[in-house]
DNA sequence: TCACTGTGATAGATTTCGGGCATCACAGAC
DNA sequence: GTCTGTGATGCCCGAAATCTATCACAGTGA
């Protein structure tokens, strides 16, 4: 049995007469007959009650009828499907993340691409740097939208800026610090930092060294957290001030001040991280491109908002 | 796209080698690498990665893989239904029935019914009589197990006796004929009767009216009922006795006495109803089958039972 | 009553295409 | 290097799907 016998006998069984289905399919009635007559062979059951009036279907027919149109769909279906995989519409896409950096990226990029391609299951996966990067090596994840890691794990790894942030200091009204307009790398070097802990958070060790090393000078880690939440809590106790990618304010909010760190240029760089021979799928370079317009739009509309503001201060 | 695209794919696709695939599907491998080729080239899509070493599924592929599985499947299935349905294995069946009359017959029916095929949908349906004659016309119906019946409306209507029932007479222990060993015709003639809402049971008033007939006597009905549940509680409460198949007892069970009717050689016949030109299908003649098979070994069984108590009569 | 119409089935010719054989090109293994 | 095993390619044959022409049948209508 072919599915062009099912066609066939779609076609008759729904015109209930051979000469019109025949017609309908571009074939000569007699192929037709044939081919109707070879499928209730094979099957061994009768699926049409002839005469020279015409046809009719036999409960068996009527039956078969509608398996054969459930089939022809599943068929078309499943043609139609891979398709759509092929073009990135469809599929399940497993995407890395790291909360902090992101929460300003990623929100307006799953609604965009949801929207675009509402059959693609996006499976995020919120993880540590190192976890992310292990993800990407065992291709357990396809992506990942993190701060740009460094050192010997990114071998293999590609990172693709998407925005950066300076660094500041986070602290609380109550400090003294809270009286300045920005903080000063020599300043914050006397201070005691809350501080996360180095086994989760490695690259931010390392940016934080050589912030210091630049004035040499170590930081003082007072206090260690192991998440940035409860980094948040820690600062906002009074146990110490912190130092943080401006994205943290997104995070914490008007829980916390901020203070621009002055003394250095270092930034964090967030963007798109994937592993160099992973195999990215039609629908993963999708939400790439998905990623890369919306933090445009999102920059534009920064920067729109950033004129405006110096435009109130010139005036 | 034919299903033996589908076929031929999946063994690729679960060889992982096209020279074996070809020789599970008795092929030439040129042919086998031929039509999975026609199969990509028409979906569009790269189904495997090709090597000298040997090939591996693309993602695309390895969803296809399952899809074509699933409506290979389906296609056997729909096929497999289709013959079960002919062979009288599947499907659905609509048997009517009339309640009183049934109770030996039809509860060990469904059960080896069900046993012996399992995949029929037997959906009985409680009617009247009348009601039940007129599903056989219209089709509603493809079977009815009833008690016979007369008259004009069972032109092109075929009976098969299963079983007959002589008359009894329903009593309660308060009433005089309790004390006899049967009741004769004349003797019922002179009592008020429960009756059966001729509507309803026209087929009960034709027993009636021939059965005193012929010692020309007419039934006196005190007491006309809707239903035989409301006869049985009529009768329970004193109001009358009624004139009963014995079939009746199996469903009044003790909460009434009866005696036999002496006097008329009149039975109920109970037994298969059908439509003469109403197409049975071979589930329908299945039950028919198993209809008669369980009335024989019920017969049997009350037969060995009668000897046993006739045995104890004489010792 | 008899030609006419529309039905599906059948017979034989034709074409399409699925499949077989021989062979090629390639990449590891020895 | 040779050998082995992989899938692809070119060419041919034959099965089978299709086409044309026709038949057989049963209502319809003049």
């Amino acid at each position: 049995m072919e599915l062009r016998h099912l066609r066939y006998f779609l076609a008759v069984g729904e015109a209930l007469n051979f000469r019109k289905a025949a017609a309908q399919l571009r074939l000569a009635q007699p192929a037709l007959s044939r081919q109707v007559q070879d499928l209730e062979d094979e099957i061994g059951v009768d699926l049409f009650r002839r005469s020279p009036r015409g046809v009719t279907l036999t409960a068996e027919g009527k039956l078969f009828l509608n398996e054969a149109r459930e089939v022809l769909k599943h068929a078309d279906e499943s043609v139609e499907k891979v398709r759509a995989l092929a073009r990135g519409e469809y599929g399940e896409l497993h995407v890395g993340y790291a909360q902090v950096h992101t929460v300003e990226i990623l929100p307006p990029a799953l609604a965009a691409f949801q929207k675009a391609v509402p059959r693609v299951k996006l499976l995020l996966h919120d993880l540590s740097t190192d976890e992310l990067v292990g993800g990407l090596h065992n291709a357990t994840l396809e992506l990942a939208v993190m701060a740009q890691a460094t050192g010997e794990r990114t071998l293999g790894i590609e990172f693709e800026v998407l925005r950066t942030y300076p660094w500041c200091v986070a602290l609380t009204a109550a400090h003294p610090f809270s009286q300045l307009k920005s903080v000063s790398l020599e300043k914050l070097a006397t201070e005691p930092l809350i501080g996360l802990r180095r086994k989760d958070y490695s690259e931010y060790y390392r940016v934080l060294e050589r912030v210091f090393a630049s004035i040499s000078a170590k930081p003082r880690i007072a206090v260690v957290c192991d998440s940035v939440s409860s980094m948040i809590t820690e600062v906002e106790a009074g146990c110490g001030i912190a130092l943080a990618p401006t994205s943290f304010q997104l995070v914490a909010g008007k829980r916390l001040l901020y203070r621009p760190l002055t003394g250095t240029s270092e930034t964090v760089s967030v963007g798109i991280t994937r592993a160099t021979k992973g195999d990215v799928t039609p629908a993963g370079e999708k939400f790439c491109e998905v990623l890369r317009q919306t933090s445009i739009e999102a920059n534009e509309a920064r920067n729109i908002q950033s004129v405006r503001s110096s435009r109130r201060r010139i005036a």
